[in-house]
DNA sequence: GTGAAAGCGCTAACAC
DNA sequence: GTGTTAGCGCTTTCAC
């Protein structure tokens, strides 16, 4: 690697010189700077920015966890941050936790140790220790969908707003039995589950406000429970997923079982990534705008790292219900 | 944030003794490195890795760059390579090219300059200049699933072989008429298409070693060209896709203009991403195997950091075709 | 307009 | 066993 001192050692002037030339700095003659700019294009010279970070305290460098990209909502959203922060002259360090909490404490430390300037995470940790957690680090941090406490900022759409439309939106099509299935308990408690949480509150605020009885599926094998809730009763039946992912598995299920979607049954899933089009039928969903979701995002912690007052410490970004024809 | 000089002031010992403590080093008696442990842990200590990094010049970090995370296979494969690098202790710093061939060289000339100490790519740069470009980096590199020169290490399967091994499995079907769908010419010279070029040749292969007429499909928008093509003829006809991607768009297609797979019009993608077991029907397509790819990409570029001689210039990873319902 | 020197936080060689 | 010091590559202040 080549740095600047060997510009400073081949061109024969001082490393403030160089310094004053490469950084655009007044206080040098055109010529110098010209010839040491030539210098410097030849042989390729590029600062070492880790160098510069430590001298200037700054990084340009942003810390993410999340916990896979198994769920490719996750990697939309990944992929909307790289580029945000690529456009504001930021680089993203990816850490994934793999839905252990331990793990999670220790990419937070290892990012912050680094050093990065700014944290996004999807947390999966939660409550008051992990709050004190999160301020020991002393780095500016925005959460992601999970919200932890009310002192951390939290960017994310209107999870129980959201899933309330759903059950809306499904009242309105005629359903009258709205199954709600949702991942299985066996992660509450132990892991923050606020976005699902919410989503599922706004299940039971929308069945309350339409006087339907709430049915709740969440077994680890939901199949023969599916097909037993799915099966004709006279009512028009729809199952409502807490996250698409698990609409693909009803729609897999119910095909399976030569139940038709949506004439016997309705399905619709929730975050609209990708594929959803692409199944039979094209599954109806609830779309994030993961660009906007990004943005903001990025801009609050942007808004936290240059030290504004007030940043807000809950932004929601807007939601819309994308009707395909699986219910 | 709180340093070595903090401790080993409060403690009232030099720096050289505050590291002997907290590297584990020898020269340092039990009680005064207690105590250093002890003072560290208490106000939360934790190293400056870029500080560490400058010192040693070992940054624990691969810069990776990809063009986009749309398709869900890059992000199963970025999954599984921050996962491979985290039990190695590495850690990953992502950027996108977003298909642009300007923009993945800056990707590259900024990971360097940060430094890291390996680079993981899927270049969409080509050619002479760019192999060029890549040897100036001096750091060692490796190329996945787009090869770009003899001298570079590039890991991926075996993509002409996989896809010929697709045509025998569908002439061993019974399909007579197999059209190949890959995607538009319009990349085709700009950009690295080297994937994209095994898979068509392996498919050339298949068809003449089958004795069969290949057909091929490259429009930007395939519609009515796929609905031409997959009329009933009399002889069994298969869509058989470069990519998962386009096998999903065909499903659509051929559903939305009520033609039945497979009974009508078998389909097969490649890459088996995530969600063809939820497609109607599940897509058959070819397996990568991903974890391993990532686990063999990250050791080649792990054997090339320790400077390691003879690191193999290509290394194949196994594939897999996946029995689904589609053909 | 230019040079010299200090220092970011860390490690490691050397002295005592 | 412990302290001192130099230096990684960079920026920045101060002196000339």
């Amino acid at each position: 690697m080549i740095t600047s001192k060997d510009i400073s050692r081949i061109c024969g002037v001082s490393l403030g010189t160089v310094d004053r030339a490469l950084n655009g700095r007044p206080g040098i003659s055109q010529k110098t700077k010209e010839k040491i700019l030539k210098v410097s294009r030849e042989l390729g010279y590029r600062p070492h920015l880790a160098a510069r970070s430590l001298k200037t305290g700054k990084n340009w460098t942003i810390g993410v966890v999340l916990f896979d990209l198994d769920n490719h909502y996750f990697a939309q959203v990944l992929n909307s941050l790289v580029l945000c922060a690529h456009e504001e002259g930021y680089f993203l360090h990816l850490t994934l936790s793999e839905h252990k909490a331990e793990r999670e404490l220790e990419c937070l430390h290892h990012l912050v140790s680094l050093p990065v300037d700014g944290l996004i995470i999807f947390p999966i940790n939660k409550g008051a220790e992990f709050t004190r957690f999160t301020r020991l680090l002393n780095v500016p941090l925005v959460t992601l969908g999970n919200r932890v406490s009310a002192s951390i900022p939290f960017v994310s759409i209107d999870d129980k707003l959201a899933m309330g439309n759903c059950v809306d939106y499904l009242v309105g099509k005629g359903y009258r039995r709205i199954i709600y299935f949702s991942p299985p308990l066996v992660y509450r408690g132990k892991e923050n589950t606020y976005a699902v949480s919410e989503r599922y509150m706004g299940y039971r605020h929308g069945m309350k406000l339409a006087g339907l009885e709430p049915v709740v599926l969440n077994e680890k094998h939901p199949k023969s429970k599916i097909l037993e809730l799915t099966k004709t009763t006279g009512e028009k039946t729809a199952v409502l997923c807490s996250s698409d992912i698990y609409a693909l598995e009803t729609l897999s299920i119910l095909r399976e079982a030569g139940a038709r979607v949506p004439e016997d049954v309705g399905v619709m899933g929730f975050d609209d990534i990708d594929f959803l089009a692409h199944t039979s039928p094209p599954l109806s969903s609830v779309s994030q705008n993961i660009d906007l979701l990004a943005r903001t995002c990025f801009n609050v912690l942007k808004d936290l790292m240059e030290g504004k007052p007030d940043v807000p410490q809950v932004t929601l970004t807007d939601h819309r219900i994308v009707q395909r024809s699986s219910v």
